[in-house]
DNA sequence: CGCAAGTGTGAGAGCGCTCTCATGGAGTGT
DNA sequence: ACACTCCATGAGAGCGCTCTCACACTTGCG
C-alpha cells in the first residue's frame, strides 16, 4: 500500500501529496489517521464525526482539526456495511425512457426528489425501468441493500413492484394512487378527481352547453381519476354524461391530436374540452385549428399539468395546475422519514388549482 | 441477529421467509450461506459468482443453482469495502437545476448515460452543482471514493473542477472542449466549429445575401465554436465579417427572442439568420413574425441541436443535428474504458449533420 | 465516608466480501 | 518411480467503519 508521508504529519491534505502510482494513486486518509492524529482511539473519532454528543469538548475539537487537516472524508461502503444503511435512495420511473424524457412532469419530480435527497445528504440514484424484466433485476438491486428506500414513479397497471419492494424491507413511497394494496402502500398524488371537477365546473359556468373530455390512459389512477371528476362535475350540473362527449387518449400529444379529430367529426357541436395533460390539451388545440375553428371563440379548451409550456404557448393554455414540486417534495420527505424509522401517514393528497389563462 | 431457517434448507427464497421484526425484518443471504449450501468454501464461491474460469464445472454449477435457491445478491457495500470500487459513476451538471431541465440537451445527455451506464450494471448518480461551494463539496465527495468516475456537462468559463477531480485520481470526461488544461482533460464534443459552418454555408449556398448570426453564451466552447464556424464561413464565402450581423444572446428561447429584435431594428437588410441553438432560433422566429417578416420567405433561419421539438413546430426548423445519444454514450464508454484501467483517446469529435426543413 | 449512578473513553469484534497464499492431488516428463 | 508443474481449492487476513461492552473516573446522596 503507498501512503506516503502517513506518519510524517505534513500540513498538507492527503491528495497533494507525492506519489507515484498513477493509477491507484490515491489512498484516501481513514479514521484510524484521524486518531492517530488527534490522539484518541477510533471509537472517540468516530463518535465525534457521527456528531454523539457525549464527547469531551477538547477531543472534539482535536478530532474535527485533524479531520480537516487531512481532508478527511468517511469511507461510505464500509459505513454501509456495518449500518446496513447505504445513505441512497432510488428514483425508480416505470415507463420506457422515451416516454420519461418526453414527459415534463417525471422531470419535474426528477428536479424536486433531486433537490430534496441531495439536501439530506443521500444521494439518488436514478433508474428507468420498462417491463417485468428490468422489474426483477431492480427488486434483486434493491435486495442487496443498495438503496435505502424507493421512490416510485408512475406504476402502471397492477403491478407488484412496490409489495415486493417492501416485503423486502425496502421503504417505497409511490406517486400516484395505486390500483392495488391501496391500504398497504405509501403514496402521495394530487387531487386528480378534484382537479377534473374543478376543469369541468368551470367550463360549464362559463356558458358552455357541449363539454367533452379527452382522457389519459385508464391502466393509470391519474387517467382514471381525472375522468371520474369530469363525470361528476357533469352529473352534478344535472345533464347526462355522454359516451360520445368521452374520446380516449394518452398523456401525449399525438394521441390528443387523433382523439380531438375523432371527437370533433362525431360530435361537431362541442364547444368545450376538458383534456386530461396539457400535452394532450395542446394536440387537442392542434386538430381545432386543423379544423378550421377557433380556440376559445368555437372551442374553449382546458388542460391539467400546467407544464411550462401551458403559459407560453399561443395562446396560453388554460389548465389544472398540479403541484409538481411539492410532490416531488413530499415524496422525498416521506421516504426520509420512513427511512429513518418513523410512520408518516400513508396517503397525501395535493390541492390543485385553476389556472385561467386564453383558452377557457 | 434474526435469520429464521438459516440452516433448514428451506427451498423458498429468503425473503419470503417469515420474520418477526417488522422494521429490520431482513437480513439478505450472504456469500457465507451461498458456500455452505453449495458445499464449497467462500473463496470458491465468491470464484465462481465474479465469473472467474478456473474453477471445476461441478463447483460452478452448484455455487450457481444455491445462489439462484436464496436469490443471493450480492452486498455492494462489502464488495466496494474490497476492491476500493463503488460502481457507480456520477453524472454532473454544472448548472442551475433550473437550466438543467429546461434545457434538451441535458436531458438527452442524461439519458443516453443511463442507459449506457446501466447497461455496463454500474449505478448513476445524478448530481446538480451551481457555484463554488457545490464544487467543493463534490470534490469532497468523489474523494470519498463513492464514485468510479464522474461525467462532467457543461462546465462554464475557467473552472478547476476535471483538473482537481483527475487529481484524486477520479477519472473524469467532460461534455465539451474545456477552456482550459486542453492537452490533460478527456472530452467529447460535438463539431460545433464545423456545425456553424455548415449552417452558415447553406444559407449562403441558397443565395442569401444578408447573414447574420444570434451567438449563445460565449463563455462555453459551445457558444464560442460556433460562432467561430459562422465567421469561417463568411470569410470563406468572400465576404466580410460584419459586427452588426453578430447578436449576443445565451442558449435561451427569450434571449434569442430580444436579441433578433435588435438585430432586426439595427439591420433591416437581414435575410438569414444562423441561431446558435434550436431555443435560439424559436425565439428568433417569434421575434421575425411579431416584426411582421414571414420565415423563410423574408428570412431563413436555422438552428443548432435538433431537439425534438424542431421537428414538430410549425414550420418545421431547418438545423444542425447534433448527435445527443452519442455524446452521451461515447462519454460514458470512454469513463468505464478508463475506469477499467484503459487509455481511451483523450478527445472525441462527433460530426454533426444539416437537417432541412422548411426555415431554411 | 461509602456506594450507586453517571460520564467519557478505548479495546475489540465483526459487517460481507475479495484476494493472497499455502496445500494437496492430478498430470507430465525423464 | 520420482521430481516436477499445474490446477482447483480453502484458510485466513483485512478493507474502514460502527457499536457493544467494560473500564476508569467523577459526581451525588444518604
Amino acid at each position: 500500500m503507498i501512503r506516503p508521508n502517513a506518519d510524517s504529519h505534513t500540513q498538507y491534505a492527503w491528495h497533494t501529496a507525492f506519489v507515484t502510482n498513477a493509477q491507484r494513486a490515491h489512498t484516501p486518509p481513514t479514521l484510524e489517521e484521524v486518531a492517530a492524529r488527534a490522539g484518541v482511539s477510533r471509537a472517540t473519532a468516530s463518535r465525534v464525526l457521527r456528531g454523539e454528543t457525549n464527547v469531551s469538548e477538547s477531543a472534539r475539537t482535536a478530532v474535527l482539526d485533524a479531520a480537516k487537516e487531512i481532508s478527511y472524508t468517511p469511507n461510505r461502503a464500509a459505513r454501509s456495511l456495518v449500518t446496513g444503511r447505504s445513505d441512497s435512495v432510488a428514483f425508480l420511473v416505470d415507463e420506457t425512457e422515451e416516454r420519461m424524457f418526453a414527459d415534463p412532469f417525471f422531470l419535474g419530480m426528477l428536479r424536486s426528489a433531486q433537490v430534496a435527497i441531495a439536501a439530506a445528504g443521500l444521494q439518488l440514484v436514478f433508474t428507468v425501468t420498462s417491463g417485468p424484466d428490468d422489474h426483477r433485476r431492480f427488486v434483486e438491486y434493491a435486495a442487496g441493500g443498495h438503496v435505502d428506500g424507493v421512490l416510485l414513479m408512475s406504476l402502471h397497471g397492477r403491478r407488484q413492484l412496490p409489495q415486493q419492494l417492501e416485503a423486502l424491507g425496502v421503504p417505497t413511497v409511490l406517486s400516484g394512487r395505486p390500483l392495488t394494496g391501496r391500504r398497504t402502500i405509501y403514496y402521495v398524488d394530487a387531487d386528480n378527481v378534484g382537479g377534473g371537477q374543478l376543469a369541468t365546473e368551470h367550463l360549464l359556468a362559463s356558458g358552455r352547453k357541449v363539454v367533452a373530455t379527452v382522457t389519459g390512459p385508464q391502466d393509470m389512477c391519474a387517467g382514471q381519476d381525472r375522468l371520474i371528476g369530469y363525470r361528476k362535475a357533469v352529473e352534478a350540473s344535472g345533464r347526462l354524461v355522454e359516451h360520445s362527449l368521452i374520446a380516449d387518449a394518452e398523456f401525449t400529444q399525438e394521441s390528443g391530436f387523433n382523439a380531438t379529430r375523432q371527437l370533433l367529426e362525431d360530435r361537431p357541436d362541442v364547444d368545450a374540452i376538458f383534456a386530461a395533460s396539457d400535452l394532450t390539451a395542446m394536440g387537442a388545440i392542434r386538430a381545432i385549428e386543423r379544423s378550421g375553428r377557433r380556440v376559445f371563440d368555437d372551442i374553449a379548451v382546458i388542460g391539467f399539468d400546467d407544464i411550462s409550456e401551458a403559459a407560453l404557448m399561443q395562446p396560453a393554455l388554460t389548465t389544472i395546475r398540479q403541484p409538481v414540486a411539492d410532490l416531488g417534495t413530499t415524496m422525498s420527505q416521506r421516504l426520509l422519514e420512513r427511512i429513518d424509522g418513523g410512520e408518516p401517514p400513508k396517503m397525501t393528497i395535493l390541492p390543485v388549482e385553476l389556472i385561467k389563462r386564453q383558452t377557457a
